[in-house]
DNA sequence: GTGAAAGCGCTAACAA
DNA sequence: TTGTTAGCGCTTTCAC
């Protein structure tokens, strides 16, 4: 019982047991033309009895080509979690597979990147906050990067993002549009995007003849940083009509604080996120946010990679996708009474 | 620059510009004894120059041992995260590594064990819904399998997981400490601890006097269904003064619903969820619930695997650990008027 | 302390 | 249509 653990049917084992050579049995588990249809049922069944199955590891070896995409993301960042998603039809359709590196407590990004890279991963995702420093790793190794969602990019490296200082517009002339002049944003510090999401935000209300009424929060991507930044405003009692959050978490943790704090959304306040992720669209939240499109993120990051691969481009692209505003439920007009806490 | 990807440096590149033979060069990358100081800083130095890197898929085949582990999660359970982060470390003091088979839209699980499998993981950790298909599959292979919190557990398969009942005895003596009759549960569907969470339920509320009060809404371990069982519960009219939801996502659909409508929690309704997950944590949830210690399951599923792959363990085994109750701001003392809605 | 040599399981070019 | 052969990059005896 043991012992079947330690030692696998290989090629050879089945290539015995039908009677043919191995390189046979190699060309029918590729799909490769070149065996007849007898053979190739015989091979098949006795791969079966045997309960056969190839060695990735020969496989990778042999070929010198792992077509393994790795993709270094973030376990609780709801947005890289749907991007993850994504990307694995993605990168099926064009015959690689996604090997994870997730990051997280109890995983540095630096074990995360040297295992990807020990996995002879052709090429790089990066999601979220992975640093220059990981990006740089990939460069010394001459892999192809990609980095999605950030602005950050070194030398040579692709970019797929949104236009995230339009999608900052959007969601501020919405609040505007709905009659609202005290809008706060609460800052992403440096995260992705976020640089372009706060500049989107103050010349739209400069735009809007608001310049005086900008305010900005330190906060992240976590909800903390969002609940936070609600109890300072409580705590200072001058609640803003609006609060435009860097993220959906962020924004998640604004929504939560407030209705814990006895507030109505949108009755009191109203709240806008950044990025419609999976926790936007979970009917007791409802968030109204900017959209970037995931699929085609995800879509586009392939290309940008198989392009590099299979097609020989050398010149960086960035490229930029639009971002769409979606009104859900946590938007309203403006309260009359401004003094509420 | 390209062809620089295709030919990375090998041992051999690495031992001839020191001077010395492959094997050596494999000596010291392993950190084996038998190299002299000198000779060991000399061949590193040249690796560093090269910007060599072993070859992962080499070493597997050749040592015929991948020292993978396995693991299946969901993507989308914040407690599988938890579990996932609290594995790496786990697995690393064993010398294992963790190699990650996501669940979720855009995945499914026959490809995910493919690949695992394919990967010549040693083992496999089962977490969440992971079906027995799965599981047959591993045993098929003749694979240490090791199933946290899930109890479907197939012959020879080991079990890691709390003891639900007891976890949900824990839930639902504390609502009825704090004066609470009327507490209805929503159900799991059936994924892993849900029979036994209601079961436990549904004890202490027949050993606390509150037979004809038991209630069970149909649920599972999604937001979504604590979010429907709260908006059916508001349309009866028949508001408990509690609910013991099936897990944290769960409950953190019945939070957000009860909110979002405007009630107090504790004040109108009492929740208590159950994991204590990362989503409990949060400040502006602050979920009372019921804690799996994840570091001691994580620790355990990793020992479990490591005594049957180093130390020859045949027989199965299933580790209970003990639950604790985790008291934070979502319950108190019924409210006084039964009708609020 | 160091080297030679034999594969791990597979692929791919070539011959038959 | 099928078989032969030469490795992919590394580990691991066994000599020296």
């Amino acid at each position: 019982m043991n012992g079947e653990r330690l030692t696998r049917p290989t090629m050879r084992d089945v290539a015995a047991r039908v009677g043919v050579s191995q390189a046979l049995v190699s060309l029918v588990f590729r799909g490769a033309p070149g065996a007849s249809r007898a053979t190739r049922d015989r091979v098949l069944q006795a791969a079966a009895e045997l309960g056969y199955r190839p060695n990735a590891a020969a496989q990778v070896l042999r070929r010198t080509r792992s077509r393994h995409l790795g993709v270094l993301f973030t376990l609780r960042q709801p947005f890289d979690v749907d991007l993850v998603e994504a990307l694995h039809p993605a990168a099926e359709r064009y015959g690689y597979h996604v090997v994870l590196g997730a990051l997280g407590a109890g995983r540095d990004e630096r074990r995360a990147v040297e295992e990807l890279l020990a996995n002879r991963c052709e090429a790089m995702i990066l999601l979220g906050p992975a640093t220059a420093a990981a990006q740089l790793a990939m460069a010394a190794e001459g892999l192809p990067v990609v980095d999605i969602a950030r602005r950050s990019a070194g030398e040579g490296v692709d970019v797929v993002r949104i236009a995230d200082e339009q999608g900052a517009r959007l969601a501020v002339e919405h609040l505007i549009g709905l009659g609202h002049r005290s809008i706060v944003h609460v800052d992403g510090d440096g995260l992705p995007g976020s640089v372009h999401r706060r500049r989107g935000y103050e010349q739209t209300m400069r735009q809007g003849g608001l310049a005086d009424r900008i305010r900005v929060l330190p906060g992240d991507h976590t909800e903390e940083s969002g609940a936070a930044a609600v109890r300072d405003l409580l705590a200072g009692g001058d609640l803003p009509t609006a609060i435009f959050a860097g993220n959906d978490r962020c924004a998640h943790g604004v929504l939560g604080t407030l209705l814990r704090a006895g507030l109505n959304v949108p009755g009191d306040v109203s709240v806008v996120g950044f990025d419609d992720s999976g926790v936007a669209r979970l009917s007791f939240i409802d968030l109204t946010t900017v959209r970037q499109e995931v699929t085609r993120m995800a879509e586009a990051a392939v290309e940008a990679v198989v392009e590099r691969l299979d097609r020989g481009r050398i010149d960086a692209r960035e490229i930029v996708l639009e971002p769409a505003l979606v009104i859900r439920s946590t938007t309203g007009v403006p309260r009359r009474t401004p003094e509420i806490v």
